[in-house]
RNA sequence: UGGGGUGUCGCCAAGCGGUAAGGCACGGGACUUUGACUCCCGCAUUCGUAGGUUCGAAUCCUGCCACCCCAG
């Protein structure tokens, strides 16, 4: 019988780990996030319904809820980075960072704060144990686990989180929930940025940062095919918004490379152009979940590697240098892209990971 | 202006008298706690335009318009 506050989202994962840890016998308190304080661009406040649906959730399993708001952290911590990344001209990933500054650490402080023990989510990971140390293991349904979003999570916040639903499958979840008829059961699941939600991208960003309309040229013959409205509304290997019919062989243009100092979009014809494909990247701003790297520098390493969320795992050799984390995958890899995360596996353990700066 | 050529969806492009392929782009959806990829669906009652021939034309004929090339 533990003191355990729930972070919850206001969906069906997070409603049934508090479900679940309030029938183990445990004082549960539900707390809702509020961290982003504008509307979408159709003027709907999802934080509001989501927030209602917390209230209505915990009022069914008839624990007590609170509402908390970190938009300045949230603004301080991963949305200024955020926008830093894109003008550089990377392609940041602000949910693994949310996760690191804000869920396990500003909120988790004030869990603890608030006397609890823990600090539970409804994320599809489990936490483990080997030698002395939390390990941070994938979810049991190995179509949405969640571990790559919780990599950068290190021994001090996973001594205290709690994944309820981590060995789970998401159809089991939501069975549970419809036995309890708690009123998300069967509510859509949420995609887009963390607190922020789906928006159309370019609008998005649009709003915060300034763009520097330029060409879009050939990566082979250099010749000029179109014109892009701003190097940030484009990452590498997307497809969508080029905007280019009519020209070349007919196959589909996706995007290379970017020229930075010339604002010039780099594109090739064909999903299967070389310039898509590379097998070595350089990682920096390394994280160890065991607080430690597995080995020391210069010494090559075998493990799995995520360069996305929801890749298939890949075989790769990590070596640590002084630079960074080298790591080169057994086959060529779609698209890896500078301001993504790799994240390291050793089975079912997340080691960490890294930022993707380069590749070659 | 004289000679030749071309005008079919935003772009590329089939069609050659029998009632508008396809690709790209775009839009919508699925998938998805980043950004992407991927998948599915949709997308010209109309063929530069005005007439004519024909049971029937984008396909044949005529005028006009536009663009391109060669002459000049």
């Amino acid at each position: 019988m533990a003191r355990i506050v729930v972070g919850m989202s206001g969906g069906v994962d997070s409603s049934v780990a508090a479900l679940l840890l309030h029938r183990a016998g445990h004082e549960v308190i539900g707390v809702f996030m509020k961290n982003w304080e504008e509307t979408d661009a159709d003027g709907v406040c999802t934080a509001e319904a989501d927030w209602a649906d917390v209230r209505a959730v915990c009022d069914g399993i008839g624990i007590p809820y609170y509402s908390v708001n970190f938009a300045q952290e949230y603004r301080d911590r991963v949305f200024s980075y955020f926008l830093e990344e894109y003008q550089a001209g990377r392609t940041p990933n602000p949910d693994v960072l949310c996760n690191r500054e804000i869920k396990f650490k500003a909120f988790l402080d004030f869990a603890l704060k608030l006397g609890a023990e823990h600090l539970a989510t409804g994320h599809f990971a489990r936490i483990g144990e080997a030698r002395e140390r939390r390990t941070l293991l994938r979810g049991v349904d190995a179509n949405k686990d969640q571990s790559y979003f919780l990599h950068m999570l290190g021994q001090n916040a996973l001594g205290k989180a709690m994944f309820p639903v981590g060995g789970l499958t998401k159809a089991e979840v939501r069975e549970i929930a419809r036995q309890e008829n708690l009123p998300t059961c069967n509510k859509k699941d949420s995609t887009g940025i963390c607190f922020i939600g789906e928006r159309d991208f370019k609008q998005f960003l649009q709003t915060y940062l300034p763009a520097q309309p330029g060409d879009m040229r050939e990566l082979d013959t250099g010749r000029v095919v179109g014109r892009h409205d701003g190097l940030m509304y484009h990452t590498l290997g997307q497809r969508r918004g080029l905007d280019i019919g009519g020209c070349g062989d007919g196959r589909s243009w996706f995007v290379v490379g970017k020229d930075l100092t010339n604002n010039v979009l780099l594109v090739a014809q064909g999903e299967d152009h070389s310039a898509l494909y590379t097998t070595g990247a350089l990682a920096i701003q390394e994280t160890w979940v065991a607080g430690e790297p597995p080995v020391g520098l210069g010494t090559p390493f075998r493990c799995t590697a995520k360069y996305r969320y929801r890749q298939p795992d890949q075989a790769v050799t990590i070596l640590r240098t002084a630079e960074g984390l080298r790591v080169t995958a057994d086959d060529p890899q779609r698209a890896v892209t500078p301001g993504q995360s790799v994240v390291l596996y050793d089975g079912d353990v997340c080691l960490g990971g890294g930022v993707i700066d380069h590749m070659w």
